[in-house]
DNA sequence: GGCACTAGTCTAGAGCCCCTAGGTAAAGAA
DNA sequence: TTCTTTACCTAGGGGCTCTAGACTAGTGCC
């Protein structure tokens, strides 16, 4: 009965390497108990439950992406850094899609204010200065943003894309060309 | 030993409202047949697995939707269709949580070729006309007014909107606004 | 009405998952 | 060394998925 040595974050780290293997949805504390070598029933000496495994993997996904975000702008601004912070979050969705699917969980309203959100919806807002948008057109901007990037990265996973022979790393150059010249020409209230 | 009657679609259409009711993830098949008062083995009959189950109703949301579109449709054209359409998207994945949730299954690509999901794309092109976009932008365009839509819709259930003031319906509006600006002034490539 | 056949439901049970209660061994403190 | 705490274990209940095989309700035919 050696010791696993098994902490939170070894635990949450290792479930999200498994998400990106097997699928975010296949991620079961007792799948996770296996790859350790251990029984199911020990791992809730270290978790209250499973829903707080998938929370705490979200969580580590929001902040990495917000990580590689926040490099990825470092130094550039206008289009230049549009296209870099979405490019580093559609990488980070293609290298890591289950850690990208726990992203997607809903959060209680507490457990959002302590994740990385805050830090996504600051480096959107640092990018749109570089657009000049008032109030309330600004938080308009971030939410249209936030929504077509999102939006965008999920179709493409979800394969909603694959019945037009176009390429899909052709359409995102476009869209972010396209959402560069809404940024510009702002349509008036 | 009465027979309770049951069929696929009688099936289908029980777990859509389910799915409505307590969400899409805790539609099972153990609580279909309770709600039938009929054993969980008496489904399988009826049904190969669970996954078959979730398809049918992803399936009958993504067909529902496209009536729903395509009625809001007609008889409109510009930024009439354009906003029409996208309320009618918006406005199911309201009434029909679990439904929209459940349209959200990722499909094979044979089942997605059988789906409602060529009229989507269909009605999308049908929009487009009114902004006479060439190849290869309208599809293009397609594919980023299906991002935001679906980006939005999915952000807003999420909560991802929640911590600002601003109303998600104004910045709805104004989000149409843009997507209208941007398809008339569509960047050169 | 009786018989054969099919369709629809049931019971039983295996396997996996989540989680709790209570036991026990390892590691560190006194 | 002994004591305490920490970390893992066994046992077991309850839910879900799915299979095999039994049984019954209904249908068609004589």
């Amino acid at each position: 009965m050696a010791r696993a040595g098994l902490t939170v974050e070894r635990l949450t780290l290792a479930a999200a390497e498994m998400a990106d293997e097997v699928g975010f949805e296949n991620v079961t504390v007792t799948a996770l108990a296996r790859r350790f070598g251990v029984k199911d029933a020990s791992l809730y000496f270290h978790l209250r439950n499973a829903q707080e495994l998938r929370v705490r993997v979200a969580m580590l996904a929001l902040a990495e992406m917000a990580d590689r975000a926040a490099d990825a702008l470092a130094g550039r601004a206008g289009k230049d850094a549009l296209v870099a912070f979405a490019n580093a979050y559609r990488d980070y969705a293609t290298r890591h899609p289950g850690r990208y699917a726990a992203a997607q969980l809903q959060l209680d309203r507490e457990t959002a204010e302590a994740s990385a959100a805050r830090r996504h919806a600051e480096m959107t807002r640092a990018i749109l200065r570089g657009y000049r948008l008032a109030e309330p057109d600004q938080t308009d901007a971030v939410r249209l943003l936030h929504s077509t990037f999102h939006g965008y990265v999920s179709l493409e996973r979800a394969g909603g894309f694959r019945h037009t022979p176009r390429t899909t790393d052709a359409t995102w150059s476009r869209t972010l060309d396209a959402l560069d010249a809404l940024l510009r020409n702002w349509p008036p209230g």
